[in-house]
DNA sequence: CGCCGCGACGCAATAATCTTGCATGCCCGA
DNA sequence: TCGGGCATGCAAGATTATTGCGTCGCGGCG
């Protein structure tokens, strides 16, 4: 797997990638007051970016209250055993499902994070019993309800240039 | 505050909502495309969807790998007391860290769950410093650093219309 | 010291996309 | 059956994105 080295960015990709991470709404009009280029000039800053995989998609962040009821919650799982291949089944199983926000895998004693999206306690319930409960290999999992999200967001610290 | 009751979603309003989850950057045209409508129809579509604020906002999501090297951290914490005031102030100084890119509150023995991004183990750890051991408030937080990101997003599950 | 060659830029022309006015068709209630 | 409200398609117009071209600044090298 050919892994490229980090390009180089200066000031102006810095800043130009902040904006974006806010609000990838902007016209390049807009981008390039706020960076003091051209328009055309940030356009091809923003092909760069795209062609070396800086921005990996850009998406529509929907409000959850805005979809009647909704709850999250963060699920911690440890495995039963630790084969491999239990491993990817367990990864392809969250990745398969559209109410698995994000999951990670961490170390110590739980295996993994979860994030959850249900549109009900009771829903929720049901989800984590067919996610965790049905799959025997899995030792233990503690259910977090999230009462109140006081950030969320996938916006990345960019290193300073 | 006026809690304006959920829209009324029809199949179509959910299958652009989920294709705009997946990927803001298409055109009128290819979203009418996908869901048989004239891009002037799907146009009005979502401007409907951004007055009714369905569409919190709409973000560049950067991959990680791309900036050398990113390490991420889940970190449950508690805090020592449980004044109002307390809780605000630790919200606002998560709200307000750009290393932040998650903050819950939650059910049980853990108050928050906290998602961290840095560009190393040493940066990581001197934010869990700033951000933890010196809030004399936190009676005691567990950091679960990320091996691996299975999934990663936003994204909500739409109730069936 | 001077001469390229590369890369990034701004400007302007072109292409693509978004926005809006308007007429039509459908559904529902009177 | 007759409107009224509403969403649609189409087409014109406005905005935005893309690209060709000439220029500039900065090394590397003769």
């Amino acid at each position: 797997m050919p892994e490229s080295p980090p390009p180089r960015l200066d000031e102006i990709d810095v800043r130009l990638l902040d904006l974006l991470q806010q609000d990838a709404g902007r016209t390049l009009h807009d981008l390039g007051g706020q960076v003091g280029l051209s328009p055309s000039a940030v356009q091809r800053r923003l092909a760069r970016y795209r062609r070396d995989g800086l921005i990996a998609r850009q998406v529509a962040v929907l409000d959850p209250h805005r979809f009647g009821p909704t709850v999250l919650a963060v699920v911690l799982v440890t495995l039963a055993r630790e084969s491999f291949e239990l491993h990817r089944a367990f990864a392809a199983r969250m990745r398969a499902d559209p109410q698995v926000q994000q999951c990670h895998r961490v170390a110590g004693p739980w295996d993994y994070v979860v994030v959850l999206a249900a549109r009900s306690m009771r829903d929720c319930s049901r989800l984590g019993d067919r996610l965790f409960k049905a799959d025997d290999n899995i030792r233990r999992y503690e259910t977090l309800m999230v009462f109140d999200t006081v950030k969320t967001g996938l916006a990345l610290p960019l290193p300073a240039p």
